[in-house]
DNA sequence: CATTTCACTGACTCCAAACTCATTGACTTT
DNA sequence: AAAGTCAATGAGTTTGGAGTCAGTGAAATG
């Protein structure tokens, strides 16, 4: 049985760990803890009672979030589904933590190590399913004699350009907006 | 006819752009002021006689990296040359300022609005190079009816993912590893 | 009910970065 | 060669962030 602190407690903790994942997919990772604080009206020493430092807590917040939007993948990977069914319940679950994904993927290089950690495992869980989708005969036979991994690298190299240059694609959410294009030249692009 | 001191002070100029472009490159665009003043042998102050601000440096180092980059896609661009020519020449001058090209893409959403204005120009001068070579009769047979922005932005959304992902793919330079690896099989992906 | 614990507060310290400016001495001008 | 200019200096100032800590009152404990 929890008592009302251990309960108070770990709501304060979520409070803080959702506020930080909507401060930063809206200012990207250089907004500081006094916004975090702000924003969730909570006084800036409380985040260091949760967190001992700001880099700890934006590991803990990647690793929520790798957990979550793994599960979600996880979860849309029917089996015997299409390619394309694929792709767009890859973009669909995309869509739904785009903002934060963009921040994600354009400011791996200046976040901590663990977070590349995570945002390889995202990768490899994303990898994996269009591995068993492409590989599965029906499909095989469609698909040109080039190396799974390029077959994987394009299609996010793709979708990850979208997302990184959205500004010049679109004023709201990119992949919204062109998710059918993508997904049908791109099969376009693997097909024989 | 130029004074010492307008020789002198030029120099200096040149000197600051270059060390920050070394600087940059190396430690990214959080790298500070006084990181490059050490490395240019320089007092601190000095930066900010020949610049008003940093972000009035790193505007102009964009810049004269904008013209200087584009100027070797023009010079490498000869007409009715092939494909594989064509995007071999791309990436030989992309490996030429690999690291900091790197930085620029992977850091492009957190630096001033004009970065976003050099980046565009940049990828402009490519396509416009990349749609002649294709647009050319005996190319246009061999490839697939796809819209021309798509085959354009998934070659360099295969480039800039190998770039930013680079830390998954190899020690030193990314596109000198797999440069005939991406163009063979992006190839292979546009054509029939 | 008295005592102890502890989540939370907010004013504080510390630090590192950008930017300033009086001073210097070599160069330029007259 | 005297007077004026100005590139460069480096010791400041200012700003804004992360992280600290004594204090408070509600909750837990005995």
């Amino acid at each position: 049985m929890k008592t009302k602190r251990q309960i108070q407690k770990e709501a304060t903790r979520k409070l803080i760990l959702d506020t930080a994942y909507q401060v930063y997919a809206s200012e990207g990772f250089s907004a500081t803890t006094n916004q975090i604080a702000r924003a969730a009206n909570l006084s800036h020493g409380t985040i260091f009672v949760h967190f001992p430092t700001v880099e700890n807590l934006i590991i803990c917040l990647l690793e929520r979030f790798g957990l979550e939007i793994n599960a979600q993948f996880h979860l849309l990977a029917e089996k015997d589904e299409s390619l394309e069914t694929f792709l767009a319940a890859h973009i669909s679950v995309l869509i739904r933590y785009e903002d934060f994904y963009k921040r994600l993927i354009s400011e791996i290089n200046v976040l901590p190590q663990e977070a590349k950690y995570v945002f390889i495992n995202i990768q490899s869980v994303v990898s994996f399913h269009l591995n068993q989708v492409i590989e599965r005969d029906q499909e095989k036979e469609t698909i040109k004699e080039i190396p799974m991994h390029i077959v994987f690298n394009s299609w996010l190299g793709l979708i990850h350009y979208y997302l990184t240059n959205s500004y010049l694609f679109a004023a709201g959410s990119v992949l919204t907006d062109h998710k059918d294009e993508l997904i049908l030249n791109y099969i376009k692009l693997i097909r024989k």
